[in-house]
RNA sequence: GGUAUCGUGGCCGAGUGGUUAGGCACAGGUCUGCAAAACCUGCUACAGCGGUUCGAAUCCGCUCGAUACCUCCA
């Protein structure tokens, strides 16, 4: 098994992965909050673990992967027309937002393409774990109960484990005592920095629970911790989120499995960074946004067209997951093109024959060449799954593709087993690794091939007779609905442009 | 205000104490009936100022700038 470095939050540096268990990777990843549509940050964070999970599922792990969707605790009844309604069917029901927008959210998945994980758990399905682990920490004394709530009290915590509360989100816990800001339900608890893990209903709660304490709901930052000692044990491989997670959510995660089992809950801690929009954090109060819908239709003032949601994830993947990136319409129209070429370039390395009859027995540079390259590919993903550093290989691997085609590169030069490598190492990074798929390729596929070797033979029949007119004709017609023929040495190919 | 991360060429974006990132764009060339595609060559870098070092874009300090977080946002 290959040696993998991660970066971990925790340290600050980059750590060679050991898995608890030989053999096995536990993850768990914060999934969306289901009130609203899924936003592109979203799906960065989603596409970055899929390709992750992708990565250590190749490199032969059994891994369960486990993120979460997170629908409780958001809804309120605004008091107005929902309660004028009268009758139950005609209110909007909490679940029926959870559920329409759970759906929306998997749709989205299938869309960019990722892997579904192991477990999908629903923080309403799994209240009882988390009272009990209310219950434990309270047992355990970091926690206190106030009027029909309950609050983690982390001044306490803090003080009998030094260096746990902050290892996640670096933050001092004197600057957290010093916190000035006005916050609204601040009377109730013993210090600001404390937070609630169990909260009394107030009469506008619509999604509520009994409890030893109060008819309420579990604070927000309990559920990623019941579900994740619940399915993936006490203390795991790897925890994942986006990067506006570490505080307070992930912080107070670790302070409450800690409280409860007195462990930290994974070894690992991997964050993902933010998704700008023309260098700032998308806003939707601030018109600052695009929804992922209007970046495939191209429906908004952001961009100059849509771009396919292939083109979107590989745009996502040409940037490290740790870095900010930066959505403009240069940029993903640069990505596009990119795209595109590596695609067409995988299409033609597929139909390159392998014959060792062309082999002329000897090891030669492009060899040695192309098996760095490859070498390099394995190498970005092994440190920290740096996908910008794979696809950078994989283009210069696609240069020795095309000069095979053109045979630039006599096939001789190349040995029979270093081809099929080469193509085994294409499609296993383009598709299974990064889960890209060829949206140009149709799904009717026998009937165009028919259609177009028919046209291209027509057209081949004129070109050899000079008849120039009819050749460009049909050339002409075809780019107008979006083929373009390519006349190469090696005779006519054509591809559809998305 | 506090904390963290970052500042790379026309644009996006890797990386790193001494060796080509890559993509897009641009210019020239090869190929082609003409194109397109492809290939070759070229091109503009490491925010600023100091310091450490034989050597720094890479380490340290300061300045400036950007982004994020600071109680339910991936």
């Amino acid at each position: 098994m290959r040696s993998l470095k991660l970066y971990n939050t925790l340290s600050g540096k980059k750590e060679e992965f050991k898995p608890i268990a030989p053999g096995h990777v536990g993850m768990y990843v914060c999934g969306p909050t289901v009130y609203s549509d899924a936003h592109l940050g979203n799906c960065r964070t989603y596409v970055s673990f899929d390709v992750i999970h992708r990565y250590f599922l190749h490199l032969g792990y059994k891994v369960r992967y486990v993120r979460n969707i997170t629908d409780v605790g958001h809804l309120t009844d605004d008091g107005e027309d929902r309660m004028a309604k009268g009758t139950k069917i005609a209110q909007l029901e909490p679940m029926e937002v959870a559920q329409k927008y759970t759906v929306g959210f998997h749709e989205m998945m299938r869309i960019f393409n990722t892997l579904p994980p192991s477990i999908e758990p629903r923080a309403t399905g799994h209240i009882p774990e988390q009272i009990e682990m209310v219950e434990e920490i309270l047992r355990q004394g970091y926690a206190y109960e106030r009027n029909g709530s309950v609050y983690f009290n982390v001044p306490k915590f803090a003080a009998e484990h030094p260096g746990v509360y902050g290892s996640v989100s670096g933050r001092v816990l004197d600057d957290l005592y010093a916190e000035t800001r006005a916050l609204k339900n601040q009377e109730e608890k013993d210090h600001p920095a404390d937070f609630a893990i169990w909260m009394k209903a107030r009469p506008q709660d619509l999604m509520v629970w009994n409890s030893p304490w109060s008819v309420g709901f579990p604070g927000w930052h309990l559920e990623c911790s019941a579900m994740s000692t619940k399915y993936l044990g006490k203390t795991f491989d790897i925890h994942g989120g986006g990067n506006d997670l570490k505080f307070p959510h992930h912080e107070n995660e670790v302070a409450q499995n800690h409280g409860a089992c007195g462990c930290h809950p994974a070894n690992y801690w991997l964050h993902t960074n933010m998704l700008l929009l023309n260098g700032k954090k998308m806003s939707k109060s601030e018109g600052n946004t695009i929804t992922p819908h209007e970046l495939f239709s191209g429906d908004s003032p952001f961009v100059s067209k849509g771009y396919s949601p292939m083109v979107v994830k590989f745009f996502m993947l040409m940037a490290h997951y740790r870095s900010t990136l930066d959505i403009t319409d240069e940029a993903l129209l640069a990505a596009e093109k990119g795209f595109r070429k590596l695609m067409e370039t995988n299409r033609l390395l597929q139909n390159l024959p392998v014959d060792p009859n062309d082999f002329d027995g000897s090891e030669s540079d492009t060899d040695r060449a192309i098996l760095a390259l490859i070498e390099n590919a394995y190498q970005g993903m092994d440190d920290d799954f740096n996908t910008a550093v794979a696809i950078a290989a994989l283009n210069e691997m696609g240069a020795y593709v095309h000069k095979l085609v053109n045979q630039q590169i006599d096939a001789g030069e190349i040995a029979p087993w270093v081809l099929e490598r080469l193509k085994g190492v294409f499609n296993l990074f383009i598709s299974d690794l990064f889960g890209l798929q060829d949206e140009t390729a149709s799904g009717d596929n026998n009937t165009v091939e028919g259609l177009m070797e028919l046209i291209l033979d027509i057209r081949s029949n004129a070109r050899s007779q000079k008849d120039w007119a009819t050749s460009d004709k049909i050339r002409d017609a075809l780019a107008a609905v979006g083929i373009s023929v390519k006349d190469g040495k090696e005779g006519v190919s054509w591809s559809k442009n998305g």
